[in-house]
RNA sequence: GCCCCCAUCGUCUAGAGGACUAGGACUCAGGCCUUUCAAGCCUGCAACAGGGGUUCGAAUCCCCUUGGGGGCGCCA
């Protein structure tokens, strides 16, 4: 048995989404927080969530909650986190300042690391002057070499400064990335980076590597963008001692054209419009089951022969190993024909209390008054397969939520059959108007029955006899079934609906003679 | 500019040297069904970036080129 064998059992694994707060959830986040996820659950694992606040500068006051409510909304739950506690907490970063300082106090005396007292204003005009030269920038290490007479006097001066890693001069510095094997960086390539920052806070180097450690974290997974400063990772673990997690740097989400990393901000490529936040994407209508499994399959695969798939058919068989690790750009048609899917799929009850929210907002009616409404009972499953998107409900639906007399014929044409002449419309308008008015039962069976035999009798193509009634019901031309909505709802909204219509086109034929 | 990663239909992907006439899905096109629109069913279009090796045999292994992406902050 190979490591790659899917049967392959693993130990239990502990993963971490460590989001920063400056920020809403994007489509790229939740799927590293979803591949970490699924690993720890395939696992049996632990799954740990902990906030990487430590620029203060950058902070979003409400970006937490929104990275909370994403997780929450995909139903990935964590086992340890800043609200619920845990054995290795506090989870927030912005809580561990001590323990950063004494780690980098640590690397300082075992000389892994150094102070330096250089102002920002001379790092700008080293890098500048850098550029100018066409040379890679980076810091020229000017405190490294300080004597101790030098050190001494800074101290004294009280002087603020930062705390550094002394990278290793010369030598290679391998890191092991899960999906690409041994990758071998020159040392001379990496820089002596800030661990501290002057204001005290660790830097994303010190706080992550100290953090995974202590946290016990066995595998991290991030963005492929941290890749470049994975070597300063391993030096840091060498330098503490430590044995590094398993690093699976996942492949960079691409922008819908495929060039450049996916934005924060929604995306206009052909005149289409690309969601990127996760609450966009909620607010669309799009379920969260079908996220799920429409993130799965970018960057890994469920299954060459099938799309469809349940989040436990995911944890079972999700490898990390299989990762693919090519950037990818998000395939969205596949994922409105998914969430489709799933909406087919479910169950109508189901599909009408999730509609609630969207239809109450969008028709401007009281979720409490639709959720009682029996029309919608009968309505929602004549959309269900109609619609690719929650949001896309009210369209299909508004007509039957308005009083006979408000509802707009804007167009005299959506009450026309096809190739049917005003007049002859008209005539179908009254020879359905008294069939509707004796129909037993009003039944969408019974009503088609008796229309189809007038049309025959009129020697009209039903398809044709229909149309005026879809107008007349709905003011449009594209609807639910037409007898399933009579009857949804109810012969005397229907009978004033369809005299209206009656009315609307005796007054356009008597302008137009 | 320097460093690193990556490379199969338009897109997401299957593919671990012979099972490849390169499979699936979305999209698109055509057809069937049909009460509008959908849904469903059927059919079709469409890819191994290029060049060198290695091998009896390469989509698969190696090298180069090209292309794409990422990184080079007291941001994460």
């Amino acid at each position: 048995m190979t490591a790659q064998d899917p049967n392959h059992s693993h130990p239990p694994a502990r993963t971490r989404f460590a989001p920063s707060p400056t920020g809403y959830l994007h489509l790229g986040g939740l799927r590293t927080a979803l591949f970490s996820w699924l690993w720890a659950r395939h696992t049996g694992g632990q799954f740990i969530l902990r906030v990487e606040d430590t620029d203060r500068r950058r902070y979003v006051p409400d970006s937490l909650d929104d990275i909370l409510q994403g997780l929450r909304w995909l139903e990935l739950h964590w086992d340890e986190g800043p609200d619920i506690g845990g054995p290795y907490g506090p989870y927030v970063q912005s809580q561990r300042t001590a323990l950063y300082r004494e780690h980098a106090e640590q690397l300082i005396a075992s000389g892994h690391a150094y102070r330096c007292y250089c102002t920002p204003e001379r790092l700008a005009a080293l890098r500048e002057e850098q550029q100018r030269r066409g040379e890679r920038t980076g810091y020229d290490r000017h405190c490294r070499s300080l004597s101790p007479e030098e050190r001494a006097a800074k101290e004294a001066q009280g002087l603020p400064h930062v705390v550094r890693l002394a990278v290793p001069l010369e030598g290679t510095t391998t890191v092991h990335d899960l999906l690409r094997g041994p990758i071998v960086t020159d040392n001379r390539q990496l820089e002596d980076a800030v661990l501290l920052k002057s204001d005290g806070m660790p830097t994303y180097h010190l706080a992550v590597v100290v953090d995974d450690h202590l946290m016990a974290i066995t595998h991290v997974l991030r963005g492929q963008e941290w890749l470049p400063s994975a070597p300063l990772h391993q030096l840091l673990y060498d330098a503490f001692g430590w044995e590094p997690p398993v690093w699976v740097h996942l492949p960079v989400i691409l922008d819908p054209s495929g060039r450049g990393k996916m934005s924060k901000r929604r995306k206009v490529v052909d005149g289409k419009e690309y969601l990127a936040l996760v609450r966009e994407f909620m607010e669309a209508g799009y379920l969260p089951e079908a996220l799920f499994n429409f993130l799965v399959n970018v960057g890994w695969n469920f299954d060459p022969e099938r799309e469809v798939f349940t989040r436990e058919e995911a944890i079972q068989r999700f490898e990390l190993q299989e990762i693919h690790p090519a950037p990818a750009a998000l395939p969205y048609e596949k994922l409105e024909w998914l969430n489709g899917v799933y909406i087919r799929q479910m169950d109508p009850t189901e599909l009408k209390r999730r509609l609630l929210p969207f239809l109450s907002r969008q028709l401007g009616i009281p979720e409490e008054d639709l959720a009682g409404d029996s029309r919608l009972d009968r309505l929602v499953p004549l959309i269900q397969e109609r619609i690719k998107r929650l949001d896309e409900a009210a369209p299909w639906l508004d007509w039957a939520f308005v009083d006979a007399d408000a509802l707009p014929y804007e167009s005299p044409n959506v009450l026309l059959g096809r190739k049917l002449s005003p007049e002859q419309s008209l005539a179908v308008l009254r020879k359905g108007h008294e069939i509707l008015q004796q129909v037993e039962p009003f039944q969408a069976d019974a009503i088609q029955a008796a229309f189809r035999a007038a049309a025959q009798e009129m020697g009209i193509k039903a398809g044709s006899f229909f149309g005026p009634f879809r107008g007349a019901l709905t003011g449009k031309r594209v609807s639910p079934p037409l007898f399933e909505s009579m009857e949804a709802l109810g012969r005397e909204q229907v009978l004033r609906r369809v005299e209206r219509a009656i009315q609307a086109l005796e007054a356009q034929l008597q302008r137009t003679p």
